[in-house]
RNA sequence: GGUCCCGUAGUUUAAUGGAUAAAACGAGCGUUUCCUAAACGCUUGAUCCCAGUUCGAUUCUGGGCGGGACUACCA
């Protein structure tokens, strides 16, 4: 509650700052009703919508809330406020109309222009508001055992994409990856890779090292079910047979003697390990993710027990009869959670509790940002909660950016089951359709072979980072992969296209001076496109303090498609006048710019040509 | 059982408590002697159900129904 409060808040106070006609507005209203009304009421209380495009008029006060202060109807209210704004405001607004309880204000024209002008001139696309603070966000977070596949994607696209919009908004920002590089699942690979590996290597097979290793976790577990079955028809119970199935057991004892340091087991886990990072970092490389920080679990896993002393000294935690630690989070609507297992080893959260404290200590951060999927949403409760209950003052600033599973139309995806999306046959899928498409359609038969095939990248990462991105983070989301993903409408390519469109003009026009004067009347498309580039900065304000990106997707398309309106009804070039040819240059040169912006917050780039 | 999330056109998504719920895909029709037709225009079609609060509810509250996640001495 307190941090949706706050997120209002703050975008109430990014509005205010970024949108100066909206606030003009504002003051100019609260002006008229304080002298003619005897209003005593805050301007910020004033609700202002952009107006209806099946009414008149630019902006609308909506009057139910003073018709009940002021005791008189929306109506009467509505007339005589529009009249004397009218009246006193003649370089502001240029008209007025009440309709059902609404009252309709049409800006003039001079003044969006002025806005524009304005904001032509602007050093920053995004003025900073509020206090810069200090930002950790961790994300991607894989295991080692298998390569990354759609999900990881979803969550590394919305990591890196809210760590750029937060920066962009005037932050400092750390980016952070933990990687699971410990435990009974790197062992199943390993046990594989000894028994039918041969020797082999990511090298001799010519394999991805994540590939290479994930082909043996697919082993163990094809091995391990053989097995499991074979055991079962000797008359075991399914669950016996799980347990007595020898390459288990085989692994079991492999965990066990990692953890005692085995020098031959500790070196296998170490080349395989970098098997895998090797691959995980040309898919890094090619989507665009980066990190500052890197923690291994194999280095952190230990960090949180002198948590546990501090919590059973402070009484927050308590012992039971068999050793084991616990914390009671019952009065909060939760269970009693172990914090600390019967042989004193340390489980998921104490290792969380830990990591926390070791990124506080190093960063000092004023928030602490983990993407990572909804299914985590009671850990990440608990462990904010077992923060505040230590006292932890970083505890406030720990945000869960929780989103939702990506499905397939059958379900879940199973890495088991061998129905998972692989993040690098994906993106090669989406650069195979860029091609056969760009091909199709013959427009830029002169680019080399590099710019082709840079150009097939762009687009296929654009196609899909918009695709992942433009979905509200916390709705689970479906994924088809019979119908893909589309370069038409609502996505990445639609916007990139554009971009490629304006910057097509802007080669034409040449060099061109950022002056512009208006006095003939604005056209209506004109208007659309000068309003909304207006709102950039409050967008991005917003899905910075609601972490959420989709909200520059939202705008960056909007902008788009409004452009494109523009484009098929109005010329540049062909401008009737020299006044608006300049005025519209312009109007292509500040969209294009705010639409590389945008993308870029998304991590997506845009083309010259396409 | 308990806790949490979700339910909007055939499908995928929008909408600080505001007006006649907005787009895209799909389907159908149309637009290129003129700045890139990966575009533009038109047609088609939706708030799961029942109450409540409100001048006004997709949005808030309660109750149903439906889907999902979590509720491990796994990580």
């Amino acid at each position: 509650m307190n941090e949706q409060t706050n997120a209002k808040s703050l975008r109430k106070f990014a509005l205010m700052h970024l949108n100066p006609i909206t606030q003009e507005v504002k003051q100019a209203i609260s002006t008229v009703l304080a002298s003619e009304f005897a209003w005593n009421g805050e301007s910020d209380s004033l609700v202002i919508n952009q107006t209806k495009p099946e009414f008149e008029g630019d902006l609308t006060l909506v009057l139910f809330g003073l018709a009940k202060s002021l005791g008189k109807s929306p109506d009467q209210i509505g007339q005589s406020l529009g009249a004397a704004l009218i009246g006193r405001f003649t370089g502001l607004f240029s008209g007025f109309q009440v309709v059902k309880g609404f009252l309709n204000l049409s800006i003039q024209d001079s003044k969006w222009a002025e806005g524009f002008n304005l904001q032509c001139k602007a050093l920053n696309t995004v003025p900073c508001v509020g206090q810069s603070e200090r930002i950790m966000v961790e994300y991607s977070s894989p295991n080692t055992n298998k390569p990354l596949h759609l999900g990881h994607l979803r969550n590394i696209f919305l990591g890196w994409s809210i760590a750029a919009i937060l920066k962009k908004t005037g932050n400092q920002l750390v980016k952070s990856c933990v990687v699971n590089d410990r435990g009974i699942h790197i062992c199943k690979s390993m046990i594989a890779w000894q028994r039918f590996g041969n020797g082999d290597t990511p090298t001799s097979t010519g394999m991805k090292g994540d590939h290479f290793v994930g082909h043996y976790y697919v082993r163990f577990n094809d091995a391990y079910k053989k097995e499991v079955d074979e055991l079962i028809s000797t008359g075991l119970t399914k669950e016996k047979a799980e347990q007595k199935a020898p390459i288990m057991k085989a692994t079991q004892q492999m965990l066990l003697d990692w953890e005692k340091g085995d020098p031959e087991i500790l070196s296998l886990w170490r080349t395989m390990n970098e098997w895998v990072y090797d691959g995980f970092d040309q898919t890094y490389n090619r989507i665009g993710a980066d990190f500052q920080k890197t923690y291994y679990e194999s280095e952190t896993y230990l960090l949180g027990k002198k948590f546990v002393e501090e919590g059973l000294a402070s009484g927050v935690f308590f012992r039971k009869p068999d050793g084991s630690v616990w914390i009671d989070l019952t009065e909060d609507g939760l269970d009693e959670k172990l914090v600390l297992r019967k042989d004193g080893t340390s489980v998921y959260i104490t290792q969380d509790l830990g990591l926390a404290q070791q990124k506080f200590d190093e960063f000092n951060y004023d928030q602490s940002i983990y993407v990572i999927a909804d299914e985590q949403n009671y850990h990440m409760k608990v462990l904010r909660l077992i923060l505040k209950k230590l006292g932890k003052s970083y505890a406030d600033g720990i945000h869960h950016l929780s989103y939702g599973m990506v499905e397939l139309p059958s379900g879940r995806m199973k890495s088991r089951e061998g129905t998972v999306v692989d993040a690098d046959d994906i993106t090669e899928e989406m650069v195979t359709v860029a091609r056969t498409k760009t091909e199709e359609l013959g427009k830029v038969k002169d680019f080399s072979a590099d710019e082709l095939k840079e150009l097939y990248e762009t687009l296929a990462l654009g196609a899909l980072k918009f695709y992942l991105l433009r979905v509200d983070p916390k709705k689970k989301m479906v994924f088809n992969p019979e119908e893909s993903i589309d370069f038409q409408g609502f996505t990445g390519p639609f916007i990139q296209y554009t971009h490629a469109r304006i910057r097509s003009i802007l080669r034409k026009v040449g060099a061109t001076s950022d002056e512009f004067s208006i006095n003939e009347p604005v056209h209506p498309k004109e208007k659309e496109i000068m309003v909304l580039l207006g709102q950039y900065a409050e967008q991005v304000h917003q899905a910075a303090s609601e972490h959420n990106p989709a909200v520059v997707a939202n705008y960056a398309y909007h902008l788009a498609k409004t452009f494109n309106g523009f484009y098929a009804e109005l010329s540049v070039m062909q401008a009737e006048s020299e006044e608006k040819k300049a005025l519209r240059v312009q109007l292509c040169n500040r969209t294009a710019i705010i639409l590389k912006d945008a993308m870029a917050l998304l991590g997506i780039r845009v083309p010259e040509r396409m």
